[in-house]
DNA sequence: TTTTATTGATTGACGGATCAATTAAAAAAC
DNA sequence: GTTTTTTAATTGATCCGTCAATCAATAAAA
């Protein structure tokens, strides 16, 4: 029984979060629309910190193997590039319910250390990995600065994306970033 | 004595924010921070949510100020898109506090329409004022991406810089911000 | 003496956590 | 195969703390 009622817990978490857009949901809500008692998610998780941060771990743990999975098929470090930015505009990440999520988490981070750990983890491994891939075709300084930019870009388009209705789709956002790598390695490759 | 306990507690409640990271943050400590009664906050302003839309209107009237002065002094199309770069990473606005701020009130948006509004107002003059001068450079449809590209970049910046502690600095992150835009009008105007 | 500024005390709601009690399942004993 | 015993699953009721909001009362100006 524990690890079913875990999973719901966590994933009617993650919704709650998502339809009140940000972490003032109360542990009642998420046990109603788990189907259980609010008793029984203190009994599992301890403490609602608990549960958020069980809700974070499952959304970087999705992100994380779907990167995997997207690179295990690639070879060319141009491709691989392609398929880590591809990840993060991949549909699930870009639903609505996770965005705000992650937005909530990013707030949640700022007071909670465990948090705060779990998002440098992530951030971390995006980095290197775009480092490690561009680092085939620019030199490291380069390379560094590169990676810089396009997470920072996928980041803002997230929040944008959470917030305003008037930006481009999934696709053209995703094309924007692409554009973006490649006005990068051309201007190096050219010197 | 009004407009001044208004200014102190509008004050008292960035500071707020940005020392706890959220909005989680009592009336009782913004009124302390300001050296007055949690009573006379509710007194002038009505209530919490109001305390913080007025927070709010000092940031975003702030930045809009900040953006036209830095223009006033510039005639050249390239100059004042550098100009309202420099503006999004100036020292005021990139302070720990304010970005704090701006996350917590992303956040808020969700939930509260006038914030969104607020927020709303701002991305729409920041968006306008990108593609007005982009506009005497480029085609209108390459206007609009290279504005969506160029303010989802400084967000995305605002974000890791109120994260993570090891992203470039303030004038090293602007660099990158306008060697993007360079990169786009190069392609641009080549051909 | 009226108006403005200010507060301490209080209220009422909400929500996280706890706990004792209940049901159901599983294991052990006979 | 049935009864007993233990263990796990689950909840209702409740406690305690926090906090926004209110209000009546006081001090200070005008």
């Amino acid at each position: 029984m524990e690890p079913i009622r875990r999973d719901a817990l966590v994933s009617a978490t993650i919704a709650e979060i998502g339809a009140s857009g940000s972490l003032e949901v109360t542990v009642s809500a998420i046990a109603r629309r788990a189907g259980v008692s609010p008793a029984l998610a203190h009994h599992y998780f301890g403490s609602k910190e608990q549960i958020f941060l069980a809700a974070m771990r499952r959304i970087l743990s999705d992100f994380g193997s779907d990167v995997q999975n997207r690179l295990k098929s690639q070879t060319d470090p141009v491709q691989r590039l392609h398929a880590i930015i591809a990840a993060s505009f991949g549909p699930d990440q870009f639903d609505r319910e996770i965005v705000a999520a992650w937005l909530a988490f990013y707030v949640q981070a700022q007071k909670s250390p465990e948090a705060a750990r779990l998002l440098r983890i992530y951030a971390r491994r995006l980095d290197s990995n775009l480092v490690y891939n561009l680092r085939k075709l620019v030199d490291e300084d380069t390379a560094r600065r590169i990676a810089q930019g396009l997470s920072s870009m996928i980041d803002g388009f997230y929040i944008r994306h959470a917030l305003q209705d008037h930006v481009p789709d999934r696709m053209g956002t995703m094309r924007l970033v692409c554009e973006y790598l490649e006005m990068c390695l051309n201007r190096e490759t050219r010197s």
